[in-house]
DNA sequence: TTGACATGCAACCAAATGGTTGCATATTAG
DNA sequence: CTAATATGCAACCATTTGGTTGCATGTCAA
């Protein structure tokens, strides 16, 4: 989980995941465009994301396909921010009257 | 939102905020137990959490008490992932897809 | 076959990150 | 007042990160 958390802290990869999400399938040199940084940094953020199961790959000939895979980024939500999720009220009520507290 | 994503990246910093999840309110010195890094380090990353206010403070005389402040992972479940846990499905069907077309 | 295209690999570099240590400051206890 | 306690600030260091460039490899098209 620790790779997928740091794949998601880089704006670029979070980006990539934006453009595979509102388009999959796409080549490295379609996911090149826009962002401006070379060919060879686009590869290795999609490296990380690979690595990090974010993101999977299928070769068609001298192309390669990258396809968005969303369990990673479930299992986060389920695991581990639904735990705060579900206590949200609760640790914001905790929180307020711990600072409220403080001004009596 | 990047200072969130960037701060919930960390071993670390996951660690602090899930203490701080199970007792709120606690001492810097109190946070610094079990985690095997200076004092510093711990108020350092403290610092980040801060930073990107997944945590709020409250000084007690000289002690400086944290407190969770779920509200940032929240917004990260609502506005991010959100978006890829409601079409799970549909992308996970896609790849699915994209994988076995490749085999035929 | 040959050239163009899509990608990979590796060396290199600057900046950010995560950690340390030493010392300073503020508050509480005796 | 003085000690001890709780924390802050700043310099410093090694490693990681995010980017670059140059060159190599594999595939398609003419």
């Amino acid at each position: 989980m620790d790779a997928v958390f740091k794949a998601l802290a880089d704006e670029g990869r979070r980006t990539l995941l934006d453009r595979l999400f509102a388009r999959n399938g796409q080549t490295l040199g379609e996911l090149c465009e826009e962002m401006h940084m070379s060919r060879q940094a686009v590869a290795k953020h999609l490296g990380i994301l690979e690595e990090a199961n974010l993101v999977v790959v299928q070769w068609r000939g001298r192309e390669k396909l990258h396809y968005l895979n969303p369990v990673p980024i479930n299992e986060i939500a389920e695991r581990w921010i639904g735990k705060y999720e579900r206590n949200r009220l609760a640790a914001l009520s905790a929180l307020k009257q711990a600072l409220e507290g403080d001004k009596k």
